[in-house]
DNA sequence: ACGCATTTGTGAACGCATGCACAAAGTCAT
DNA sequence: ATGACTTTGTGCATGCGTTCACAAATGCGT
């Protein structure tokens, strides 16, 4: 999608985007004690259609009974497993404004399989700081970082103006993965991955949606 | 794709989804002064491909110049039209904690054609206080706000708990488009349209798409 | 042990989106 | 005015994703 890879491994890119919802339902069910499943009620939790879940799960391979649905525990372990999430993943945080504060101390970050490990600025009067537990780190602190910490993820919330700059940076010390808030196109290398999260963009799209209801004309009288 | 349309008016939702980048960079564009620009280098600052470009922007009438180029004030201004920007979306953010705070804080979040005209929270004890220039308001005032002053839109930062709870009390006062940064999957009736953005998920598939580059195993001699 | 009810896994049809390749349409120079 | 060049707009083919519908497989009750 983003740069070359279509889909990888068989499991098809919609696939593995739809995975971490499964994931998600799979843990509430298995802290409510339920033990299995049907793709009827799991994908109704994930608000996606029975279908469309069983064909995914078939793509990681059977791990449903027949007759009976998917075992809870079972399932979860598997998702996890394909998506990585066996290890945990080191990320550090780019840019201590506002979003990066919240980023940073956000709970929903510390989500089962990443750890923030650090969090850096640009801004020299910023190091030093402490941000959500953290000690704010200097931009040249990146190379040690992966080096020593094996930082794999870098979340970049800087303004538009300097994001380009900080993952030029992000990929010269070895990270391949970047989640980008800023909204402006990154380009990187090939070999390196960039997820990107526009808050703009969103509210734009719903807009677009919401103009679309208040006017629901066909458009067809146009040659009059 | 969430509720029920495929395309509207002809616009397919794929189409729409990139509109807003093209946008952006049409917007960066005059304000350096360019009067004109190429499919060719649009599209490369938009960052896709330029028969997708044409190809999108043919769905909302001819707006180009064979052998020229398109005029990039009167594409803009085309494209803000048709994703309904002309005039301006009344926001309500609810929710004020780490995220909340930071999504009012958030300049991105005053792009033009929207703004943030109330921040809300469940919690009576932040009701009153002020936050990124604005008073907390209680969420006993949703109907008020969306009577007097025409709240269109709500963005959701509570936490997983009460988003569900918070949904339900947007589309009672009469919101019928929603931001959602919670985890989970809100359940709305018809006509109300709901974006997610989800953290966690962008951050599973980065960490997917991380394991894939280190293990490139085909994964053929599985039958042994 | 056997049949019935249930639910998965998947082959096949359909629809949407993408990318190619070229004709149509316009500009510019002479 | 004419020809050469440039760039859009689009018909067509291809591929991916979604959905349907059903056969295969399992459990359960008798």
């Amino acid at each position: 999608m983003s740069t070359e890879a279509a889909s990888r491994r068989g499991v098809p890119d919609a696939t593995v985007a739809r995975l971490p919802g499964y994931l998600r339902a799979l843990t509430a069910l298995a802290d409510d004690g339920v033990v299995s499943v049907s793709s009827e009620e799991l994908s109704a939790l994930a608000g996606v259609g029975p279908a469309k879940l069983r064909k995914d799960l078939s793509h990681l391979g059977s791990y449903g009974v027949r007759g009976v649905g998917y075992d809870v525990t079972m399932l979860a372990a598997e998702i996890t497993e394909v998506l990585g999430l066996a290890r945990d993943w080191p990320v550090a945080i780019i840019g201590m404004g506002n979003l990066g504060r919240a980023l940073a101390a956000y709970r929903g970050f510390a989500t089962r399989g990443f750890k923030v490990v650090a969090v850096l600025d640009h801004d020299e009067r910023l190091v030093g700081l402490r941000a959500a537990g953290l000690v704010v780190q200097a931009m040249a602190d990146l190379p040690a970082l992966v080096r020593e910490q094996g930082l794999a993820i870098g979340v970049i919330a800087t303004p538009p103006e300097s994001a380009q700059d900080v993952a030029d940076q992000l990929v010269a010390a070895g990270v391949r993965s970047i989640l980008n808030f800023a909204p402006v196109v990154l380009s990187v290398p090939g070999g390196v991955d960039v997820r990107k999260v526009d808050l703009g963009t969103e509210l734009q799209i719903l807009a677009f949606l919401a103009q679309q209801r208040t006017v629901p004309t066909t458009r067809t009288a146009e040659v009059s």
